[in-house]
DNA sequence: TCGCATATTTCTATCATCGAAACAAATGGT
DNA sequence: ACCATTTGTTTCGATGATAGAAATATGCGA
């Protein structure tokens, strides 16, 4: 059994894509447990990062939707990594109620030993690519991307 | 910003499948607490069911090894799944200590409705797909995964 | 049969998370 | 300018998933 649902079918595309999430958040994992950190923590640190990369630095509710975390929780993770001296808190100094999350160099070094070496691999791994086939690819992936929204969305509001 | 390293660069695709990792963990998050049950025992239900299907059903020990858990743990995980009567515990007669996990009716139902609107929403995001462009795509999903497992595998054994 | 290995469960402790309440600062109506 | 309300964050208490150690049960070899 193989060669009637093989080459490229739905089901073969699907298996994959199950096979490379599955394998993306293992290798996280150890990722996290050989620094001490637990996903929650990883997953946040990415997402202060990308946002400080992107000019807009976050307070702590903006992460606590980000990362569906509850208030609480938020303040425990944001204390976890202040400790580990991943980041520190700065006041807003017009809105003194707000909190702006500040990336220390240490877990900017962090992040390069978590997405370099995977980077690297990658890289060599798409090395043969043609353009043309990249172009096929990013447009398999962006659609991959907004059907699971799409699908995710829909079990939230199952009534128009 | 954007088009010196867009149209299919390695950060590009890096980027997407990064993305595309993070709204199908979400859609599984969702799902989950749409059925009352947590990542990890729609994990271990996915794992049980896969092995079910091959014809080798699991053991609470290969179940644990699968999905990095301790043995207490993985009683834990099982007991949750029996109590919510997705499986049940049968002895194995030749070997009394072991135990086979056998998968109630239920949980398959519960697996097509986990599977089926994903399932659709992909295959139609991918019907104008070519043979030729499936065949690409499958290539680099491999390769991408064999990257994955190649990174994660040295980080546990950095020497050789 | 006796001792050791294996499979699973039970027991106890820890820690991430949640919900509610507390606290602090800003905003708006009067 | 004052007080009520709203907003942002933290603290407190409780719940529950997980780990580690010990307990239980079974199989296997000397």
């Amino acid at each position: 059994m193989a060669q009637d649902q093989d080459q490229g079918s739905d089901a073969e595309l699907a298996q994959l894509l199950r096979q490379l999430v599955v394998e993306t958040d293992r290798f996280a994992e150890m990722f996290g447990a050989a620094h001490g950190m637990h996903r929650t923590d990883l997953n946040a640190l990415t997402v202060i990062m990308d946002a400080a990369r992107r000019g807009a630095p976050m307070s702590p509710s903006q992460l606590a939707a980000a990362l569906h975390l509850s208030a609480s929780a938020t303040t425990a993770v944001l204390d976890r990594l202040e400790a580990a001296g991943h980041l520190h808190r700065d006041r807003d100094p017009t809105d003194r109620r707000r909190v702006e999350l500040v990336m220390a160099d240490h877990a900017m070094q962090l992040g390069q030993r978590f997405f370099t070496p995977l980077g690297a691999e990658l890289a060599e791994a798409w090395a043969t690519l043609t353009a043309r086939e990249r172009r096929t690819i990013a447009r398999f992936l962006a659609a991959s991307i907004d059907a699971t929204v799409r699908v995710r969305t829909r079990l939230v509001q199952p009534r128009p």
